[in-house]
DNA sequence: ATGAAAGCGCTAACAA
DNA sequence: TTGTTAGCGCTTTCAT
């Protein structure tokens, strides 16, 4: 019969006594598996907060085989799309949450930090960020035990869950947007060429989805990748401005350069360019134009994911590959 | 005896039949706790190898009460300063995993996060960013009874270590390094008025700096605080240079406004205002003008934060409060 | 509706 | 240098 040095953390066994009924009572009352009483639960509750008791996360582990953690791998590194990555990740942790799970975060520079919490059975399943068309660490994830979402759409995913924004239908309905405002010769200020050579496939799809919808329109598709930066983003307008004289509409697919596009257009007395861009929220609303704007759905995506692995957990697979449909919004300069 | 299912992970007892000794010998084999002979370590070995073992982390936490996890207390809001809470994020993390940590994310709106993970024996210690001077937080997070450090400066952090950047050293040195270059009218552009409402003491610790500095040049200090927008930093300029038209100095501790105070400059013809800027490099480096800038070295405020939980669970407390001297360097707007 | 007891996989005395 | 074994605190089967 042991008691807790105060401060120490009481046991359910100290609950027990506490309460006059067995462990496994109390245990059953804390889980809701089986039916208790009202007076022994009342009992018992009173007892759990008297002592301030909390269940050993360790112990629970290893006698339910339950963690309540997910891991979270995610690049930390610092690129363009810091706020992006922290969206997704808040997304993750508050849906996780919401579900009474914990998040363990992993970054992408430590190979193999999901095979070790994984087969350590530190979580119950992850949550894997940016990941590339053919990842190298696809092979690895695939052999873990626990369920695996990923965020992003490699080529073969396997048994693995996947999570994204449809960026081919982002942009198909970037160039119909603007068609259907009356515009007849639609560019695309792509990604940066260390991002297509990344084979990111995120910026594939998206031109995809553009060459696509574009083939249609007097001319072709017409599109350039601009580097991450103000003055990439004004020399690919001056590019495309040079080829197509007759540009009206533009579908940016780069936060890096969307400054550099809006100066190229003004210093080019282009203003009358129409603006699809895809872009995070806070990017754009620094924008002095006004313009479309697709959002990257980072946080929902991240919810989504979570759910996803939840729903393994349940053995319920649900869909394999789950793509967020864009919305298109108005970014008012003025608001 | 027991044999695991494959693929459900082998335990220590399989490795000891398959090495032929006793599981507490693989145990102490593993820890390196007591002296084993080379052929035995090296059975040992090849049988965990051989077996793919893995310590089961939570019966591990159990008996050894040890989880070799860290509480990291993050605020996952997308606010400003997006790169320098992810710069913490990464320090923490990095850090931690050299010295075979884990790190548990918990964000700042989750409000009892930490006593939960805490007291549920989750995480060995804690780090909280984002800590202000009389964060509410703190009655809490003085109770937890693994090892707290803080991000941030309390005006009463107890037996809480604390980490942050020396603001007032920050302050000072920013004018002096002015003045030393033959500056006599150095104003300050400081922290939103939002940020000074909430008592974030890294703002009014670079104000004092700035302030006790500033005093002694002719007509004393010249501050206002900005908004953190383009527009913020360009009417901040328009006041100054209103209230001293003599102004040819400018520290800026506002990364939002720094773009409008660069503009204000230009369009005022005062491009001959030197700047000394406290900002995260992200946001220095796309700046179109040269100056001095003193950065926030996130990423070794968390490296540093998690030494100090580290020197806590090996019971040397070592200084309470460790504030990182600035560092002053310069930005070539052309590189 | 409740209890007793057998593990879960590991660590660390205690023994040899 | 190695082995035996008693927990660590919880969940869950089997009894009642």
């Amino acid at each position: 019969m042991r008691t807790s040095a105060p401060g120490e953390g009481a046991t359910i066994g100290d609950v027990a006594r506490a309460a006059g009924v067995s462990v496994s009572t109390v245990s059953y009352a804390l889980s809701g598996k089986r039916p208790i009483s009202a007076a022994t639960r009342a009992r018992i509750q009173a007892a759990v907060e008297q002592l301030g008791y909390r269940p050993h996360a360790g112990a629970r582990a290893l006698a339910s085989r339950r963690t309540d953690v997910l891991a979270l791998v995610a690049p930390l590194r610092v690129d363009v799309n810091v706020s992006v990555i922290l969206q997704f990740v808040a997304g993750v942790v508050t849906r996780a949450r919401s579900h009474d799970l914990d998040v363990l975060l992993l970054t992408n520079e430590d190979p193999h930090s999901l095979d070790r919490v994984a087969s350590g059975s530190m979580v119950d399943g992850a949550v894997v960020m940016d990941v590339e068309r053919d990842d190298p660490r696809l092979p690895e994830l695939a052999a873990v035990r626990q369920p695996v979402v990923l965020i992003g759409l490699p080529d073969e995913p396997g048994r693995l869950g996947c999570v994204d924004l449809d960026f081919e239908a982002a942009g198909r309905e970037g160039v119909r947007h603007l068609a259907a405002a009356g515009r007849r010769r639609v560019g695309l200020v792509g990604s940066p060429p260390a991002v297509m050579a990344r084979r990111t496939s995120f910026a594939e799809r998206l031109l995809r989805g553009y060459t696509q919808e574009a083939a249609s329109q007097d001319g072709g598709p017409l599109s350039t990748s601009a580097t991450s930066t103000r003055a990439g983003g004004m020399a690919a307008v001056a590019e495309l401005l040079h080829r197509a004289p007759d540009l009206d509409g533009l579908l940016v697919h780069n936060e890096g350069a969307l400054g550099g596009v809006v100066e190229g257009l003004r210093q080019a007395g282009r203003e009358d360019v129409a603006l699809v861009v895809v872009s995070p929220a806070d990017v754009v609303q620094a924008l002095p134009v006004d313009c479309t704007w697709i959002e990257i759905p980072a946080a929902r995506i991240g919810e989504i994911a979570v759910d996803m692995v939840i729903e393994r957990l349940a053995g319920q697979p649900g869909p394999e590959v789950r793509l967020v449909a864009p919305e298109l919004r108005t970014h008012r300069a003025g608001a």
